[in-house]
DNA sequence: GGGATAA
DNA sequence: TTATCCCAACGCACA
DNA sequence: TGTGCG
């Protein structure tokens, strides 16, 4: 029996436990499939409670795709599948044998004759527990093993579970952390979930003892004797258990006041109560490998179910919307989902469990109100706005949450403010509207954002004046393209096209703790920005498999080493006698195979394959030499939009994320490499007159002296420069960030944009580079003006 | 990161 | 069977 | 015609 079945099996309200040295082995079985191998790595599958697991374990030297058959699968904390780590063993095993013995006989079993009599008998032992495994006399120190026989098809195996006891009776860590949730926007139904209501209050730990009860708070405070009712409530009901819940006081209504918990000092001030929501640890069990439901199912048995202030919170399987909907009617903070198969992760901030909120808060810009005809107020409802990619939309009306003196207050402020052109498209509204400039910041709290990106059952909070209005941006967590931080292996379709993220926790910036993941994260995220400045343009790729300091190479032909959807473009060198091929980025899915292929920088052409002769832009690229620095490349970037601003010509900066700037200008696709670099060449020279003293357009580094590079000989075919918002392989994850001209002077640091905050930037201040693909200059005409100087 | 190839 | 290798290149400027 | 350069 297991130990499960037994727990549940118990009365635990009425007798103690029998102390028993016994244990009860507990083996579970899961077919494993190996999903792909390389002559690398095996990927193995694992689907479990429907949710798909994957992981590479590289091949050791026992591990050959023909003969070998075992590999161990370790793990730190039990019952938590989602974090394996693939671990090969050292040495050899021989050809493919795996010796298994009975525990009960120890007669070994693979001479079993016949493949399909000896998987049954195996598949037999391993279900009813009576199997162990040894590796050439050795036993086993791993817990899981991956077994495969030579019966079994090519791409399975099993996953063997051979621990002794589960739960394990070891020492709870001390001090110890509760399992904390993840924010989550929105609600949703999911019957692998369950949902509670998340109440307004402390959040305690219970340690139930024979003789003594400790209520930790989360940061380790004791508040036994503050709320002494309920340690000794805690004293009847149960012992031996460490509970995990929240403590709260209701008002007459049944609604938790965290303000009156904060105050609570008799009963006369508030009833108390503990919603017990998490059994931790019973009888000397570690019950946290337990999947949720089990745990859930052990503390329904453990808990009176009518005592007045230890209770279990209520839950519900599935239906989060409408628990969300419920909580929201009866005024309470939200509800968490839980999975129920989860384990319990100490200390853990885990996407396993999800805090809803039923009011959001948010900060708006106030940009005109209504008023009813009829009303005695002075407005019926203010319009609020918000920045998208740089530009205002409207997002709804609030008319509630503000008193007769606010109203009053407020219309003081509007009145210099009111304007007759409205700053947005006008919605469609019944009442007359006041415009107002965009200026003035107000807190609203909401229940929802509209696909649309408008507020639903807005009220009214109060005035922000600590904020510039174009600083508001909507506070929205991004969805990302990789959420899991416990998956290092991930099969995911883009696109369409099935694309497979390998290596996630490989730190590719260790200083800053940035992962293979994250860097996908950030691809993915500014995918729609980056998109036009790489789509269709072939890319020279720059490989960076171990990370920003690891090895690394160019890379331009990848024939033959690219699935057969990527887009290519032909090319040959002197002597080809056969085409190579670049590849070309055409959508997301090629972008986050590129990245997957450890490429840190995105490298395009200039031009697309659709007119490869033509490039859409001109580049200045300025480098900063040996003696000079980047406060000489900020200076001579200003020179050069004094110059060309001077003659009409468009300009458009960034930083290059590494040492210098990058000035586009934008062609249209209208003009050659040839005609893009000379016209590079007139005004670099130009400037160059100006700046001799710390620039130099030398082509010998020696002859620069160290002075500022004026580099335009990169308007060439196939030169290749880092896009805008693409990472470079530098300390910082530094990002290639375009800029206003305003925003170019001293002070300016290259670590200002970075990895971590340059999706939020984007998402504010939209793609500034957008005019660079836009109507290109009249070279002629410029050249003519430049010329009059 | 992973296919090709040398040892 | 395992370890290592290999993964760009192009044309301009100056000697 | 070779070498450095990005
Ligand atoms: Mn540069
Ligand atoms: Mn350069």
């Amino acid at each position: 029996m297991g130990l499960t079945t037994y727990l549940k099996k118990r009365d635990f309200r009425k007798s103690p436990e029998p102390q028993s040295g016994k244990t009860n082995p507990k083996q579970l079985i899961f077919v494993v499939q190996e999903h792909h191998a390389s002559q690398h790595h095996f990927d193995f599958r694992l689907e479990m409670e429907g949710v798909l697991k994957s992981w590479a374990v590289p091949k050791g030297p026992s591990m050959n795709p023909a003969d070998k058959r075992l590999a161990i699968i370790t793990e730190d904390h039990p019952y938590d599948y989602k974090d394996f780590e693939g671990v090969i063993p050292k040495g050899n095993y021989g050809a493919g044998k795996v010796k298994i013995w009975d525990s009960g006989t120890y007669t070994p079993i693979d001479t079993v004759k016949g493949k399909a009599a000896q998987e049954k008998l195996l598949l037999k032992q391993l279900k009813d527990g009576s199997l162990k495994i040894q590796l050439h006399g050795k036993k086993l120190k791993g817990e899981f093993a991956l077994v495969k026989t030579k019966g079994m098809e090519d791409n399975s195996w099993l996953l063997i579970k051979h621990k002794d006891e589960s739960p394990t009776t070891a020492k709870l860590p001390d001090p110890f952390s509760p399992m904390l949730a993840t924010l989550h926007a929105a609600p949703f139904n999911d019957d692998d979930w369950q949902f509670e209501i998340k109440w307004d209050g402390y959040r305690v730990l219970a340690y139930v003892n024979d003789h003594k009860v400790d209520l930790i708070s989360r940061n380790g405070r004791s508040y036994t004797k503050k709320f002494h009712p309920i340690a000794e409530a805690l004293q009847e009901v149960g012992s031996n258990a460490v509970l995990d819940g929240e403590l709260v006081v209701t008002d007459d209504k049944g609604i938790a006041r965290f303000q009156q918990l904060q105050h609570w000092k008799t009963e006369a001030d508030g009833d108390l109560i503990y919603y017990v929501f998490d059994l931790i640890w019973y009888n000397g069990k570690d019950l946290r490998g337990l999947p949720l439901s089990e745990r859930m199912q052990l503390l329904k048995e453990m808990l009176p179910s009518d005592h007045p202030t230890i209770r279990m919170g209520f839950t519900i399987q599935g239906r989060g919307t409408e628990l969300l909907d419920s909580a929201r009617e009866m005024g309470l903070e939200g509800i968490i989902a839980k999975r129920l198969s989860s384990t319990y992760q100490s200390g853990k901030r885990s996407p396993d469990w999800l805090k809803i909120k039923t009011q959001n808060r948010q900060e708006a810009i106030i940009i005109g109100y209504t008023k009813k005809e009829e009303s005695p107020k002075l407005f019926s409802a203010l319009l609020l706005g918000l920045y998208k990619n740089g530009q205002l939309h409207y997002a709804g009306k609030v008319g509630t949450g503000f008193t007769d003196k606010q109203q009053r207050e407020l219309m003081k402020q509007f009145k210099p403010l009111v304007v007759k052109q409205a700053s947005i498209k006008k919605p469609s509204l019944r009442d007359p509207i006041t415009w107002l400039k965009p200026v003035l910041l107000c807190e609203i709290s909401y229940t929802e954002l509209t696909e649309q990106g408008i507020f639903r059952h807005p009220s009214f909070k109060g005035i922000r004046d600590d904020k510039a209005a174009t600083e508001v941006v909507l506070e929205k967590e991004p969805d990302l393209l990789l959420p899991d931080r416990s998956l290092k292996t991930v099969i995911k379709k883009v696109n369409q096209k099935e694309l497979t993220f390998t290596n996630l926790d490989k730190l590719f910036w260790p200083e800053d703790k940035l992962t293979k993941r994250d860097l996908l994260n950030y691809y993915a995220q500014v995918a729609p920005y980056i998109l036009p400045y790489i789509k269709d343009r072939p890319q020279s790729l720059y490989r960076f498999p171990d990370g920003y300091k690891g090895k690394r190479f160019y890379q331009k032909d990848i024939t033959g080493k690219v699935p057969d959807w990527a887009a290519t473009f032909p090319y040959r060198t002197e002597g080809d006698r056969k085409d190579k091929n670049y590849l070309v980025v055409k959508d997301e899915a090629s972008l986050l195979y590129l990245v997957n292929f450890g490429c840190i920088e995105i490298n395009p052409w200039s031009s697309t394959i659709k007119k490869p002769g033509y490039p859409d832009w001109c580049l200045l690229d300025l480098d900063p030499g040996s003696k000079t620095d980047f406060s000489q490349v900020i200076d001579v970037a200003n020179l050069i939009h004094d110059l060309l601003e001077s003659v009409d010509i468009p300009a458009y900066p960034k930083t290059s994320g590494s040492t210098g700037m990058h000035v586009y200008i934008p062609l249209g696709k209208k003009y050659t490499y040839e005609q893009s670099r000379e016209f590079a060449r007139v005004l670099v020279t130009l400037v160059q007159q100006e700046t001799s003293r710390y620039t130099s357009m030398e082509r010998t580094v020696s002859k620069r002296q160290g002075k500022l590079y004026l580099d335009f000989l990169q308007n060439r075919s196939q030169a290749t420069l880092a896009a805008p918002y693409s990472v470079r392989p530098k300390p910082g994850a530094t990002v290639s960030m375009p800029l206003h001209w305003e925003e170019v002077k001293q002070g300016l640091k290259m670590q200002d944009f970075n990895l971590r905050n340059v999706p939020a930037l984007l998402n504010e201040r939209g793609d500034l580079f957008k005019p660079v693909l836009g109507k290109g200059i009249d070279m002629m005409a410029a050249l003519k003006r430049l010329q009059q100087l």
